[in-house]
DNA sequence: CTCAGTGTTCAGTG
DNA sequence: TCACTGAACACTGA
């Protein structure tokens, strides 16, 4: 569930689910990797808060509840929320006392019941998520040191040049780092180089101002897309890259019929259009 | 059985 | 010291 779209996804869901409520139950899987803090330490951070709200910086989500420290929630590579509704399963006539069918999913960490009925799960069949308590999540590491939320705060082009101008990593690597773009992961990072036509081994420094603007604005145009549409990728435009990506060593080409090019950049696959990206 | 994957961290390098 | 790179982490699914 990883990048911004998806974990505002989750903020809209858990807002709908949470927000208001009083959380009655609270259960934490024996997951010493997920939970920084002891399983009875959040439990006891959670059990009757109301929740008031819900945060997002970047891929990072946090519940704002009536008393602090906040259970802040980020979900690696494989992590996400969940409801019985989001889960695909349907409540019908089910006995007294019953759950439905496969729920609580596997895989899961942190499982919240609230007093009007409702539940929010998060899972996380990789464990490279984690699950932390915060008394000002903004504040403190490690949301204190992430950059501009790329969907709330993007920075003025005037100032998205200059803070292209002071790295020397390759735009893609860049574009990775939370530390500037707090957010973004690698297909975003593909989707906003391949709109904005620029290979993504050029170094930052290097780009003129024309090409930061058109970086600006690509990030801006996917951002605000992927989350209008819910983070659902069905949703998303049919001549996006997204869409196409994935079909490896099949020879992959985009829509218009550009072959698809895979390489390591930044540590990561990355698939890239070189006759319209330089 | 092997390997890639919507992520982050940290040791190592220049 | 700063920046950047790549391995490590952990586990599923192709």
């Amino acid at each position: 569930m990883p990048e911004l779209p998806e974990v505002d996804a989750g903020r809209v869901l858990a807002e709908r689910v949470a927000a208001g409520r009083r959380i009655l139950g609270v259960r934490c899987a024996p997951d010493p990797i997920v939970f920084e803090d002891p399983p009875a330490r959040v439990r006891r951070a959670l059990l009757g808060r109301r929740v008031r709200g819900v945060g997002r910086h970047g891929k990072h989500l946090w519940l704002e509840l009536d008393r602090r420290p906040w259970p802040c929630l980020h979900f690696g590579m494989a992590g996400g929320l969940e409801t019985p509704a989001s889960a695909g399963v349907t409540l019908v006539s089910a006995g007294k006392g019953s759950r439905p069918p496969g729920w609580p999913p596997r895989f899961t960490k942190l499982h919240l019941t609230f007093h009007d009925g409702g539940e929010l799960v998060m899972t996380d069949a990789r464990r490279l998520g984690r699950i932390r308590l915060r008394h000002d999540p903004r504040s403190e590491p490690p949301i204190s040191r992430l950059g501009f939320d790329a969907l709330l705060d993007l920075p003025t082009p005037a100032r998205f040049l200059a803070l292209l101008g002071a790295r020397a990593a390759p735009v893609k690597a860049l574009l990775l780092d939370q530390s500037f773009a707090a957010g973004v992961g690698n297909w975003i990072a593909d989707e906003v180089l391949y709109q904005a036509r620029i290979a993504p081994r050029r170094r930052a420094r290097s780009l003129s101002s024309d090409e930061a603007r058109r970086l600006r604005a690509a990030l801006r145009r996917v951002i605000r897309i992927a989350v209008a549409a819910g983070s659902d990728s069905d949703r998303f435009p049919r001549t996006w890259l997204f869409h196409h990506r994935w079909g490896r060593q099949a020879g992959a080409t985009t829509a218009r019929g550009e072959r698809i090019r895979h390489d390591t950049i930044g540590g990561r696959t990355t698939a890239w259009v070189p006759a319209r990206q330089r």
